[in-house]
DNA sequence: GTCTATATCATGATAGAC
DNA sequence: GTCTATCATGATATAGAC
């Protein structure tokens, strides 16, 4: 692949990624993405079909690394705990951050694509079912049975209850860093990472800790 | 206001509100609310004006009776209480409890209007912003204070960051509540309140108990 | 490979008859 | 108040020149 390719592939991809996030994926036209990236609008039809198969690539491009990350992180996690559960707050740094190194991370667009991950999961669109589901569950279900270890009195119902509520403060938190300041009047800032990631951590871990 | 008029208006709210909680506001077309309405195209435009403006009646309707409903709910808590703070678990259930029971009540489309609250929270639309703020500022403000009584070491910052944690797990639940047998591979029953609110409070008490 | 030009269609909104 | 008919716009997608 020559280099103009490249980089009037990837101008298109980050110019959608950044629209979708904050517009999501009916608010955004492909008009508005080729006017961004400075690329012709037939562009983006050759260079990755239809809208619908452009979007699935930038949501590709940011999930499937991340979940990469993850699984590694277990593994080395579960190899350094023997017998031992994998300790809770290891647990959720494992969850929550690749995300939030993503969002800070040298790539200056990585934030716009961690918002979009937390959008994507929000607000279901019919063609990403299947894909998300594919692109999630391997690693989920094995964080799940690793994370099942410290509440192993609780019903499967009980459990995924909470991990749902836990995922959800994720979630949330992912797509409202980058307007704290104005949803806290001022209190908290915007974009701020290193105050989102280890209070998170500590929230989380309390949620599954020793509790009733 | 005729008899005819309300049908006619209602139909068209209540199609708008579940196609709204579906798709989107921008994933619906007023041609999919007149249909599922069966009213004619231009009925709409007649009595709402335009989309955005039936965009916040939909949510107006839904939202002013709910932050009625917790504002009394306070008042009634801080009576009780006296002197002391309004105990936890009773917060959390002013904070959720309205929007469950809309969920849940007699009015059958009340859990499109629940799922569409949450939804119209996590994905800002610009239009909808200065509305939003007016219609939850009042009562979050006093909820913040009754709340913040329990947690008084905790600083501002601490303290927004676990409210925002708490939020973004309530929008998670009213937004997943209608697929979590699909999300829990059949474990959990779809669109069961009755095992989500207790299980929120829960939840909510723990994270705002007394911890570090 | 890239762009111009265009085909095709759906959208929000309205004018005007009844 | 309600409906038919239609408008102007902007959408996605593609054909074909270069």
């Amino acid at each position: 692949m020559s280099n103009a390719d490249k980089e009037t592939l990837d101008r298109i991809l980050i110019a959608a990624e950044s629209l979708f996030a904050d517009q999501g994926y009916d608010g955004t036209t492909l008009r508005q993405i080729t006017r961004r990236a400075k690329v012709n609008l037939a562009a983006v039809n050759y260079h990755h079909g239809d809208k619908e198969s452009l979007y699935l690539e930038v949501l590709r491009r940011r999930i499937q690394p991340i979940n990469q990350t993850r699984l590694a992180m277990l593994d080395e996690a579960e190899q350094q705990a023997g017998d031992q559960p994998v300790p809770l707050a290891v647990l959720m740094e494992i969850l929550a951050g690749p995300l939030f190194e993503l969002y800070a991370g040298p790539d200056e667009n990585g934030r716009h694509g961690a918002r979009l991950i937390g959008r994507a999961l929000v607000e279901p669109l019919p063609f990403t079912e299947t894909f998300l589901a594919g692109e999630f569950q391997p690693w989920l279900a094995r964080f799940g049975q690793a994370l099942r270890r410290h509440v192993p009195a609780l019903t499967p119902e009980d459990f995924l209850w909470r991990f749902s509520f836990v995922i959800g403060a994720l979630q949330h938190a992912l797509a409202t860093l980058h307007r704290m300041k104005s949803l806290t009047r001022g209190i908290c800032r915007d974009n701020d990472h290193n105050a989102a990631l280890p209070r998170f951590v500590q929230f989380a871990t309390g949620v599954f800790g020793a509790r009733p």
